[in-house]
DNA sequence: GCGATTCCTCAACAGTTGTTGAGGAGACCG
DNA sequence: CGGTCTCCTCAACAACTGTTGAGGAATCGC
């Protein structure tokens, strides 16, 4: 099961009206992003879809496949991130805040898949290794090579799992005063805290 | 199902030899932190304990059950946290820093249970509730009035997210080069990131 | 009109899940 | 020795899972 977190750039044939295929897929999204992968049904979908469950697999191959069909959201998304990486230092900070939260908080087609992947890499030991790679290939690879020098990788990490932290509180976890906050305020708050770890590069020694 | 996140104070009749409880429970508490709920089955760790399944039925009564009595841990583990936030405000980023990350690193009694906890609310939406309601009892609640003053109570909720954000790779997802580091040196790049969204308060309107 | 193709429904499969109840093995008490 | 109680095993249940294959209905090309 779950061999198919990775997103897949294979065209495999399309089968079935776009219209329903569309229907189920955008009840796919929803399911997988609220239930995750596991709680989310093939027979749920497919009511919450209005269609057969077996026209499900028809048309998707496989519950996995039908996974890597909703996580196929285009390679330019991720990039956004490293460009932000990339970039006067002096600003670091609410550039990358800001990329972080617009991408998790926009486009559902976006933000909703990128959800299910946090809440299946997160809910087993297994999804994991494929979320790591997707983040490697996709962000890490991405970055100018000044940004590997010294002991920045670390700090690029560090301030990415804590930006993820604040997101999974806010769109997976719910935490009220997350919520509540809209986007500008949160980046107000964030941004100097990730620009303490992302401006000052090399000075760890003071204690 | 889940419905017994919160972890329960009922003194229900221990059934049951204490050497194979325990050892029903050690591999319990093993697979919720690894597997998850939904994916830890009664079946798979009755087999780790080397117990039939149905014994750990008459055991613990249900997979909830179960489920709650590896998060049964005392209630001081959780206030470590508030007394972390209570205290100097110069040093503040620094102590709350070290509170999360020995927490969760530390004896695998506290740490694997809370592990397991961040899987399961995480993992699916349902059991997200009794998470925040277990934050906001044992940390939120537990802190000094003077911390609720002003915009306080969201740095609070925001640096928190971000503390187990960094928890979330480190021991969950397992993000290469946060494992590497040692307790230590991660304090050091993260305390100052804290500082500064906890240490000045007030202060949003710098752009 | 008719054949073929596409779209969809229905019933069923094999496997896994939590959970239950009956009963056996052995210790312990009288 | 006989009875009781604890500890445990076994088989089975009902529900749910992903998945499959057969066949009906509608549509399209001719």
């Amino acid at each position: 099961m779950n061999s198919a977190i990775a997103p897949q750039s294979n065209t495999t044939r399309i089968v079935g009206p776009a219209a329903t295929r569309t229907a189920i897929l955008d009840a796919a999204r929803v399911r997988f992003a609220t239930d995750g992968f596991t709680s989310s049904t093939i027979r749920k979908i497919a009511a919450d879809a209005g269609v057969d469950p077996s026209l499900v697999m028809q048309y998707f191959g496989s519950k996995d496949d039908l996974f890597a069909s909703v996580m196929d959201l285009g390679p330019n998304t991720m990039s956004r991130l490293s460009e932000a990486f990339n970039g006067a230092i002096d600003s670091i900070g609410e550039r990358v805040t800001r990329a972080f939260l617009e991408i998790w908080d926009g486009d559902p087609l976006v933000s909703q898949p990128l959800q299910a992947l946090l809440r299946a890499a997160i809910g087993n030991a297994q999804a994991t290794v494929q979320l790591r790679s997707l983040i490697q290939k996709r962000v890490i690879d991405d970055l100018s090579p000044r940004l590997r020098e010294g002991d920045m990788a670390i700090r690029i990490e560090i301030a990415s799992s804590m930006l993820v932290g604040v997101i999974v509180g806010r769109q997976l976890v719910q935490i009220e005063a997350l919520v509540e906050q809209d986007r500008e305020a949160l980046i107000r708050y964030i941004a100097p805290s990730i620009q303490a770890i992302l401006g000052n590069p090399g000075d760890v020694g003071l204690d």
